[in-house]
DNA sequence: CGTTGCATTGAAATCCCTCAAGCGAGGTGG
DNA sequence: CCACCTCGCTTGAGGGATTTCAATGCAACG
């Protein structure tokens, strides 16, 4: 067990009245678990703690990151509400993970995980998905990275929030600017110019900095190559 | 079928003079299927292909690709002999995938996967593991075009050639420039004049393009970041 | 020996980054 | 209640790493 976890042990919410509680990780998988608070930057787990978990977003966001040894940090993703995470096949995270906003989060222990998968092809056919998922969407972004424009990475990801987290025609952003910098390669610089930029060309509002219209998706869309 | 296997049927190689040949996918998998040649830079199966085969490169090297709308390219990565690619889980490719030069490369049906993971939790594991493994190499990768300049994209690549393919102190490419390139997310100028900078600062020797020498990995390694 | 494809090199341009200042919302304490 | 601070965001000016455009070199091949 991390000690993140184990020191955390304030956080432990009891499921649902019950000792041992169970979390439903995907639509057909129901296993035994726990849920914990995350308060706004805290560690969920670290780069190279032991994989002992298997995480899911139950409420606010997660972002996993990697530093390198200078300070310069990529964000692998962002986590909401449904989102699994930490879900590793080799021993030790190669990420570390770490709450956006408060959160709300359900955890399930590799051992359970690995017994389902003895027992049940179809769950292990289910947490194969999720890996594959994930590989998908690192496959899409790996591509923004390599080759597209500041402008064609922001309008991405204001398209990739806006299907992940709907709120009719707006965005609500859990994460900082210094966030989606360091997701999409750029830097804060970059992003609010270009947020600015999006907006004198009536492609989006900003009515807040962490609030964004739409106003033209078709816009943003071609942008998005 | 896609339709690549199916035209192709003069590439279709017998293995070892059975009709139905067998395929060693990893070290533990044992599944039937057979083998082909590709030309260098024919196409292995094109991008929203139905993913109806896996792939294991026996010789040669085949690189993934996807290609923007604009023509901009992108190289998901590279697989040398004994690497497995074209494992998807959700019906079709969504990359591409081309011989960087003549390649022999065995094939096993999605259905006789599909048969073993049923039966077998051990082999359901051992080909999650190699979803899992993309997904690490990804991670990695990620790091790269999101945050490393282009010295360090470039040591990082020949390092990690050099680890794929050892040829003692040296590499042998098979790849252009231009895929260097569009795997790195620079241009070939970039990777060129990159090339040349460490040959002059002794980190490495050009003997010719595609033949290099690793004079300095200590040098290299430091650069990797 | 010309052609062809790939690689290298140079010069100029560009996009994004760096450095620096200003702005505004939210919280705290006097 | 307001001054003040802090933190995150925005904006500007200048600079730099990489790209773009263009020309040359070079090896393989017919």
């Amino acid at each position: 067990m991390q000690a993140t976890a184990l020191r955390a042990d304030t956080h432990i919410a009891p499921v649902a009245g019950h000792i041992g509680g169970r979390v439903q990780l995907t639509s057909t998988l129901d296993l035994p678990g726990f849920n914990m608070t995350f308060a706004r930057g805290e560690e969920v787990f670290g780069e190279e703690e032991p994989a002992d978990f298997v995480y899911k977003v139950l409420s606010g966001a997660v972002r996993t990151t990697r530093i390198l040894s200078d300070g310069r940090r990529q964000i692998g993703g962002f986590h909401l509400a449904g989102d699994v995470f930490g879900l590793e096949l080799n021993g030790a995270h190669r990420f570390s993970a770490e709450a956006v906003v408060d959160a709300e989060i359900a955890l399930v222990r590799r051992s359970a995980i690995d017994r389902a998968c003895e027992r049940d092809s179809a769950a292990a056919r289910e947490l194969w998905n999720l890996t594959s998922r994930d590989l998908e969407r690192l496959q899409d972004h790996m591509v923004l990275l390599g080759r597209k424009s500041a402008l064609e990475r922001v309008a991405s990801f204001l398209l990739d929030m806006s299907r992940r987290a709907p709120c009719g025609q707006a965005v609500d952003l859990p994460m900082s600017r210094t966030d989606i910098a360091d997701y999409l390669g750029l830097t804060i610089e970059t992003v609010s110019r270009t947020l600015s930029q999006m907006e004198r060309d009536h492609m989006i509002a900003l009515p807040t900095a962490r609030h964004i219209l739409l106003c033209d998706r078709r816009g943003l869309a071609n942008l998005d190559a």
